[in-house]
DNA sequence: GTCTATAATAGGATAGAC
DNA sequence: GTCTATCCTATTATAGAC
């Protein structure tokens, strides 16, 4: 049994871990008690609704932590280059340098209630557009910024997705480059930006 | 009740569908029993081993289907563009134009036995290499056409993700052009390549 | 706020008739 | 090969003591 817990906060914490491991269907309740070293009716007085609840007190933690993770850090009053280094090592930090799974990515194919959902759609809504924010920086039109965000982001899901079926973490480290990349990015300056590709 | 059955591939298309639209752990045997039209004891006829088996079938099914529909269609004897095409087309239609998920992704971050995990990853790295033989042709290195591949089909998995949480089919669509303009691609003609990525 | 105990139901799986 | 009936366990959820 873990550490006793003491606060809301890190009982939803230890949720998170959950549901981002065995997705909601996966997620049993003995699993999210052993996991908070709460029993079950102590879950269900923290969370009266259950384990769709909880879900949606996940996926809103998910939401604030793109929301400052991302889109936060992406507004900072700081240098390009330097914001998207701190953007890149909190996602290698989040996702495990690519081994672990993204709790947005587990529950999107779930059969979720409309709140969560809509947590859901906010959280990849806030990324999409922290990482367009950087994307117009470098001189991209708002059109190819927000294409670039999306599929930035899908990317990087993908390459959770392809890790955890194969292993391999190529696909992950190349999206944590590419974002790195950008900052090198100018949009008069297109031929760069090939030979980057080519790299 | 569906139709009556026939075979037991038939069977198995209509386990496919479950297991792609509920994920392992969401598909009960009621799901099941309800989309096959029969009842549990005669799903457990043709699968003894129960559930599992039912996912290790869909899963040789769907790494069968990769096996023809891409690493078959990139080698066979046809111009490359054609079978660029005809890939596209046939993915369009298996994942309805970005709206359907992906059986692949589905069961990636499930506690599948190994049997079935076996499946998943050969699908992946045959899908890989479909992909991979196509950016081979256009000049690209080994090493290159490796990662692009890698990289494309993370970018599909991930659109797909991203569609069931925002219902954007924009990356899906997007991915799919990025096939098809890999034919205009040629390793000495990287410009060109730019050129096509800023449109 | 946390526990033990207990429902009530759904899920996976099997037996045996036809 | 398919069905009805049944079993057993896990799962979700609640009641009520402390």
């Amino acid at each position: 049994m873990p550490a006793a817990l003491a606060s809301k906060e890190e009982i939803i914490e230890r949720l998170f871990t959950v549901f981002r491991d065995s997705g909601f269907d996966g997620a049993s309740l003995a699993d999210l008690s052993r996991a908070t070293g709460l029993g079950k009716s102590s879950l269900y007085h923290y969370f009266p609704h259950g384990k769709e609840q909880m879900a949606e007190a996940v996926l809103s933690r998910a939401e604030a932590l793109i929301g400052e993770a991302i889109l936060g850090a992406a507004n900072a009053p700081e240098p390009l280059k330097v914001r998207i280094r701190k953007i890149v090592a909190t996602l290698e930090q989040i996702y495990a340098g690519g081994r672990a799974s993204c709790v947005l990515g587990q529950l999107a194919t779930s059969e979720i209630g409309a709140a969560a959902r809509q947590s859901l759609r906010q959280s990849f809504e806030h990324w999409i557009d922290g990482i367009m924010k950087l994307a117009d920086e470098v001189g991209m039109s708002p059109a190819r910024a927000r294409n670039f965000a999306e599929d930035w982001v899908a990317q990087l899901q993908g390459a959770l997705t392809l890790q955890a079926a194969t292993g391999n973490v190529g696909p992950f480290q190349r999206a944590m480059k590419a974002l790195l990349h950008l900052a090198n990015e100018d949009a008069g300056r297109r031929k760069t930006s090939a030979a980057v590709e080519s790299r």
